[in-house]
DNA sequence: CATGAATGAGGTTTCATTCAT
DNA sequence: TATGAATGAAACCTCATTCAT
């Protein structure tokens, strides 16, 4: 009847697995051409080589739950990507540099979706909310952030807002990536590294 | 027969420039409201105690108009509330201080105006887009980033790669103040203050 | 902006009654000529010579509301005209004969509207329920009923069987001027007289 | 390749029919729940534990077809309990007292296949048109009538009047029986006993 | 200036039905 | 037989915009 219950990707079929993936790049491609308010399921059935919208509703249970799995899906690479690498360092400044150049090079690799995330993530309004998404991410800063704090790494901020600080520092070079006639990624994320260790460190006089 | 022609408010009847002054005003509610995908003539008609939406298509071109218009308005008024206290300084290092005080300030005393703004910014796709208007901000910015470091003020970083975190960063702030339960305004500035201070200051051990 | 709020047709203009009126007949035929179920916003603006769906959207808050009208409408001419016939008689014996023929009257009359009516009675399901209709007709009947009883012109009967039997016995007579051949509604309307009168009267051998 | 051309019972394996009956019975819920204009393939499949409404599909020709077997169904289980009762009774006075009663009977045991039937009787609209059925009851009960005037047991009446309003007064109990809360079915079979054996009955004084 | 009415396009969603497996 | 996937039509409803008054 519907195969859309429920809302993550176990206990699916094989090809509906593949379906769904489909439909959810065709809706990070339509977000990304015509904006959130325009990315309707008939340009979405388009991008995904649909010929019926109905298809749509038939893997997804209506449009907020769809635009909900984009953006879980979205998160869910950034993690991994980004993830990997932080664990990767040893010391909470490095932690912090590998956040920093992973989130870049993330951003420079998956703009597309980076910029379809955004527009979910400011535009969708609903009960079940998508997102202690970028809280989760903050959360993670403020984790890395107390315990370098901790062990004397870094100087006596206030976490909460040095991370609210990284993450959003880092979407505006996600926004730019996106439009900016080739800006070198790279020297962004140099810089911020740069910024971002300057802000944090202990004080060396104070040592 | 219609007085929508032209995008300024000069050489428009007194009556007009307060009508349009109240549409764009109850644009703003709307969004905040409603999100801008559902911000519909009909709900921002009813926020201004319109009774017909035509009444907006009087006064405005078409949609993309009046966005674009309420824009204008926020980011004039930003600008003027930032700019004044900005140019009071006297050293570049006063004027990053200013410029960081004053945005926070403004987005406590605004968070409505700057919440519609964002989704504005972010949603508005036209072929006369409205905004170089993030633009102008960096471009200001990286001024003052460059006079500083002419005058050794400044360390030798990326003006623009700088000037988009320092941006970027306070759009964060902005939106944690819209929807943060009672997040205190003041030690987001004055934290974000001494990042960018630490961030951009000359090392005083090179001095 | 929309001229749907309210159920009633007071403090609506001119043109605005009529328009709704229009609907409210569009929507009998519609239903009378293909059911309930196929009676959509296109077939009802079709007959109303409407060249949208979205001018009945405009006038009624959404289906279920124009539904309701429906029933409303044809339950107030029912109600006016057999009304001031049952109170122009004097005795109960003669309320119930006149209820009866005026009801077959207004069958005969207005049989669409009947069948109309019938059909949403039987599926419109709604939180807001159309349906204290019949229920009003019956609590009618049973008044009608008591009262004879007291003053000793009926037999003691169970006033709400009773009246439950007519009000449906009626309503069946009604379902088959809509569709048979021609009955004759006055041979209807003396042989259920009779049956009722019979059914109801005080058993003379007791008097 | 399809198991559902023709639309009786016989000529199909025990399975088919198992599963027809089962779709049959789920018809009978949905349209019981939901109304008849909700009651979906999707909506009955549920309902009978099938996971595909394709499997309605192979057993019924069609949405029209599968709601003539529910008709066909529910009125020969009616037929069958009220019939034996009637034939039992060997004067027409009788016979019309267990019609009645029986039929209350029937409505109390299975007052939502009743609700069910009725509401495809009123919706159902078919080139094919299912319904002789009400007919056939009427039918029946006139050849009773014009029986029992032949003998001398009933007065002189229109025999096509009385049946209809005997078989619609029956219809208004079951309508009832399937809301009301908890409505006293006996007194209800009682009543209408009482009722039309007074409007029936040749009159003793003439004797 | 302002209103209410009208239009027509487009939105999401549900549905009966078909078909490959 | 049974399933899940696909299709395309049609459903209700909202919207920006226009226009007569």
């Amino acid at each position: 009847m519907r195969a859309n219950s429920g809302s993550d990707e176990q206990g699916r079929s094989f090809t509906e697995r593949g379906r769904r993936a489909q439909i959810v790049a065709a809706t990070v491609e339509a977000i990304v051409d015509l904006g959130y308010p325009k990315a309707s399921f008939g340009q979405i059935a388009q991008r995904a080589g649909l010929s019926s919208t109905g298809m749509i509703s038939y893997h997804f249970e209506n449009k907020a739950e769809l635009m909900r799995q984009v953006a879980v899906s979205v998160y869910g690479t950034a993690e991994e990507l980004v993830g990997t690498r932080v664990v990767a360092a040893d010391t909470a400044r490095g932690q912090l540099r590998a956040f920093i150049e992973a989130s870049v090079d993330f951003y420079r690799t998956h703009h597309r979706e980076l910029r379809a995330l955004t527009e979910i993530l400011i535009n969708h309004r609903d009960d079940q909310p998508v997102m202690p998404l970028h809280q989760r991410d903050i959360g993670a800063l403020e984790e890395l952030f107390r315990a370098g704090q901790r062990t004397g790494e870094f100087r006596d901020f206030d976490p909460h807002v040095m991370a609210v600080a990284v993450r959003h520092a880092l979407d505006g070079v996600a926004m730019r990536l996106g439009t900016e006639i080739e800006t070198d990624a790279d020297s962004y994320a140099r810089e911020l590294v740069t910024t971002f260790d300057l802000a944090t460190q202990a004080r060396q006089e104070e040592s």
